[in-house]
DNA sequence: CGCTTAGTTGAAGCGAATCAAAACTAGTGG
DNA sequence: CCACTAGTTTTGATTCGCTTCAACTAAGCG
């Protein structure tokens, strides 16, 4: 539970033109130039599960791409509450991007769900290629809207929603986010979170969100093997289950 | 509680240059060329409380400043069940700004909580503009950044905050935006919510806000005149009861 | 002044949290 | 391979905070 500071195969050069999430992420729109220019100042790092790759508070100094894996965004209150504010998936960018300003600080703790793997670009040189090639700040601009539409849909859920119609939500969309990423629509997933992590994104109890997956399996409309590992969903079913 | 078409002084020509939120609005970085733009495509429009400026799943045609006023985010469920998902005051920007695809739908209803005025700009002619002049697009994007980071505060309480620290909360944040908005420090504000659209923005019934309210005033925290009126409030002992 | 809507207050019920413990998993070392 | 430990998940019993239902009060408006 502790910030890492070189792991694994640890700092390796990145290779933008062969990377595995070279045309969802942001990456996708540049041209061989600014691509070029992205590859020289970045480098990648993996994350074991429970590692962190930034903590609440700490200074921001670099923005990233998730390669591989899944993490957390955790707020936390003294007391020991948290709120998971969202989730990262490959081919996501991390970072509150703004044109002006350095010494911003971070909002929350980015946390590895399961082994991750970033590419990481220096804050104030990504600044300078940002400004040179507008395109990147576009696409930027169209990710964080998106971000803030998933932001509010997820208020929503939190706000208005009960704790079986939650637990179902949130199946479906990681679901979802698991098979984009994997390209194979119909035969099961892993999920990325632990009972624990379900039930801080959805603003649960870990027991609650126990027995609410154990609902779901009686009525037959989930199928899982293991803790970890779902077999299938009823699609439908689960979606009425959501319920809006 | 319909849809406006045309009220009030109705249709007006914009008047840029002598904006009640030019500086603090998105046209606040404009030079007078790029204000000029925004000027000929730009018209006001007033809304009366109650009434819509657009509904959940319309076609998104314009984008809009709000001038005056103060405006709900409002997403609905078919049994009767809402949630607001953001405030809008004035200078804020309203619509999902992005620079490809047009035929967007709007994600929620945008609902005047107070007389309402905003300067709406038709979307394809701004989308122009802001693809000639690069700042606007930056503008657009530091702001979305600030929602996206309000958003995901707002996703904390309602997860992970009682009713009572809840209600504090939203004390606090509408204080702050008001008086930000009129410039007068410390003498009171007039609550631009009902306790029914704070129930919908906490994630509460109205009784429970209205009961958390009481105990506020009753311990002191908190000094109100009528329902709408609060005279002043113990700033410490209230970013207490606001829980962290 | 009566009518309608908004806000407050009280009593009862329920959904999810809390508390407690058992069942299961995974990792470690003998 | 099995025993041991630590952590996670499930299950059960109980409690509590908030909702629900209902009545009442206050405020706005013809």
């Amino acid at each position: 539970m502790d910030t890492v500071t070189e792991i694994g195969p640890g700092k390796e050069p990145a290779l933008c033109a062969a990377c595995a999430v070279r045309n969802s992420s942001l990456c996708g729109a540049l041209s061989a130039e600014e691509l070029h220019g992205l590859n020289i100042i970045s480098r990648r790092k993996t994350f074991e599960r429970g590692q962190f790759h930034v903590l609440e508070g700490d200074d921001a100094l670099e923005f990233a791409n998730v390669v591989r894996g899944v993490g957390k965004l955790v707020r936390g209150a003294p007391d020991g509450r948290a709120q998971i504010v969202g989730l990262l998936f490959p081919s996501d960018f991390i970072g509150s991007y703004a044109s002006s300003g350095d010494g911003a600080q971070e909002p929350f703790s980015i946390e590895a769900a399961s082994e991750m793997e970033l590419c990481l670009f220096p804050r104030a040189q990504f600044q300078k290629l940002a400004q040179e090639f507008p395109g990147l700040e576009s696409r930027l601009l169209a990710r964080t809207l998106t971000e803030l539409q998933v932001a509010r849909d997820w208020m929503v859920l939190l706000g208005r929603k009960t704790a079986s119609e939650k637990v179902a939500t949130f199946l479906l969309h990681v679901g979802q986010r698991v098979q984009n990423a994997g390209c194979h629509p119909t035969e099961g997933f892993d999920l990325p979170l632990s009972r624990s992590d379900i039930a801080d994104h959805t603003g649960l109890t870990v027991e609650t969100v126990s027995r609410q997956i154990g609902h779901l399996r009686k009525a037959g409309v989930l199928e899982m093997e293991g803790t970890r590992h779902v077999r299938w969903m009823d699609h439908d079913a689960l979606s009425d289950a959501a319920g809006f």
